[in-house]
DNA sequence: GTTTATTGCGCAAACGGTTGTGTTTAATTT
DNA sequence: AAATTAAACACAACCGTTTGCGCAATAAAC
């Protein structure tokens, strides 16, 4: 039937109106009698009026859009979090415009310029493994589009973020196997550089302080999370003096070579050995062996946060020129779930 | 510093031109002169001058902006489905406005809605499990806004899809299995409602037959997918007077399920009974106990698809008016992986 | 019967670009 | 020197909608 979409004139030719009528009356404008309204619906409604939201953006300087950059969406971690996003996006009627890094730094930035250009309103992104630099987020700044960063945060001041907060569920997590009697705990971290990996050590050393116990560092394995790796940290680990009868691994991918390599070593998972890990995947749960207890990050969660602080900068009114911004610096504190094996 | 974008009139003015010579300047136009040009440029860059995309959709019409509305992208088939079709729109110099309908068939439907109010210029979906009604596809159609359906195909005419076909996979899987040796296998289905289901079981029965071997109907067993429904399957079938030595399951998830179950019988996974299942999960090969073999359904190869032809679509010329439009049905083949464990 | 509200609607500008059609100036041709 | 032409730019319309302002008609007030 139709090719291009009604337009607003077209109903004022239609019933010898003038536009700023049709448009008055379909907002019900208090200055337009009844007739007139009643008229103008029934036909706009009839053509199937529907206003053309590229052209009210445009007119208003909103798009009504946020930008969401992410790393890699096939990381369940982020699913579940552009999962939250879009779940608020839709409530408060906004649009997500979707893009992936690959936690490539230069495709990063290409993102970021394409995100100003089509005038999102504001951004949301957890950045590259690979980026290291950050001007590309000081032009958004400029331009008054508000940024939310979230989970992976860069190392600049002045930015609102949303992050876990990895040492509450490890202090849980090994305060956890300490109630449970054990008294050598073992962890498998990750390489020194990440900053989680200093939040989980942090978390561990303070759970063993708490209960009057030595914090052994010999115990605290570093790990860059391959299998080979897991395997040698596991082997110093079960030939350390004190050997250890539980562990802390770094993530589900850690616990599942840990767990395959202490059962080739005729250990009974979580009877000679417990387990504990954090949660990046789902399917743990449907499997044979899987950890006594997780510490769980909230990925959803933390998404709606984020998407809700995005949109409550949005929509805020316009900070006074002088009064000094307030960032929000939201930390999710992670969660130990116990028994998370169904 | 400054609070709004550059505009091309702020440009005209400080050079004491008109916006259309600076438009022209900026675009190369060959009416413009070098030098005018060169200064145009110069300003520009220095002011951080950027095109607003959004006036520019709105001027032409086109949002070079394609919606995906995908029912849930914690599921990794669409993840991986999603960053295809990213990675395509990304190179092709699209933008991806994303959606989840969460299986739901009226959020689905607003979202269409929304999607064609957001005036995107062509529409990706793969359509909820409850979604019956398809009179919102076609006001889409009638605004010459072309959808491209996929993997989950709703019942209608004329439409363009990209889908797999998982009989070849199935085929291949009990093939493989019967040239393992094989003889009786045993097949743990989805519930029959399922298309998918359909071409699993023809699979398997042409499998059968071109072996010369006898379908016997009661080794194909239907089952809700739920872990009690894969166990009584795997009752009813480990009791068959003929014992299967193998069995192909609907998907990972049954897969766990059953090999869970025979394991706790004392079986020997893949010994005793071998598993071939469909790949969803990614995590599969991190496993203890694996299927031997499994069929790959390819998501973000289909995403890719998908995309490139629904790009295809809003770049050909204009079709005729006379000419009878072609519609894109493209199955892509499923894939035996044999060893899938690393 | 004139003035004053009130109601109902139209006019036109604006948002930021693109583009077809002038218009001016200077160079070239004859 | 007059006529033609090309080069370089300006003018203005347009995309669809909102919105401030103005204007007419009717009703109310005196």
């Amino acid at each position: 039937m139709s090719d291009k979409p009604t337009t607003i004139k077209e109903i004022a030719k239609l019933l010898n109106i003038s536009v700023s009528t049709v448009s008055r009356a379909l907002n019900d404008h208090s200055s337009i009698g009844l007739i007139t309204k009643m008229r103008v619906k029934k036909l706009a409604q009839e053509l199937n009026y529907e206003p053309n939201q590229r052209a009210i953006q445009f007119l208003q300087g909103k798009s009504h859009t946020i930008g969401v950059i992410l790393p890699e969406l096939s990381e369940s971690f982020f699913s579940a979090a552009i999962t939250g996003i879009e779940d608020i996006a839709y409530k408060r009627n906004y649009t997500v415009l979707l893009a992936q890094s690959h936690d490539d730094a230069d495709r990063e930035k290409l993102l970021v310029e394409k995100m100003k250009t089509q005038r999102v309103d504001g951004l949301l992104i957890s950045v590259a493994k690979t980026t290291s630099t950050y001007e590309h987020f000081e032009a958004l700044k400029k331009l008054n589009i508000p940024i939310v960063f979230f989970d992976r945060i860069p190392p600049i001041k002045n930015i609102h973020f949303v992050a876990s907060n990895l040492e509450t569920g490890t202090f849980e997590a090994v305060n956890f196997l300490l109630k449970k009697g054990h008294r050598t705990i073992g962890m498998i971290n990750g390489p020194a550089t990440l900053i989680a990996c200093a939040e989980r050590k942090n978390g561990y050393v303070r759970a063993m302080t708490s209960q009057r116990l030595k914090f052994d560092p010999s115990l605290v394995m570093s790990c860059d999370l391959s299998e080979s790796g897991t395997i040698e940290a596991m082997e110093t680990l079960l030939n350390h003096k004190r050997k250890p009868t539980a562990i802390v691994t770094f993530n589900d991918y850690v616990a599942l070579f840990a767990m395959r390599y202490a059962r080739n070593l005729g250990l009974k998972i979580n009877e000679d050995l417990d387990f504990v890990s954090y949660a990046n995947l789902p399917i743990i749960n449907y499997m044979d062996h899987t950890p006594i207890a997780s510490v769980e990050q909230f990925p959803y969660k933390q998404g709606k946060k984020a998407a809700n602080i995005l949109l409550d900068l949005l929509n805020k009114p316009k900070s006074e020129s002088g009064a000094e911004q307030a960032y929000f610096n939201i930390v999710v504190e992670s969660e130990l779930i116990i028994g998370a094996d169904k």
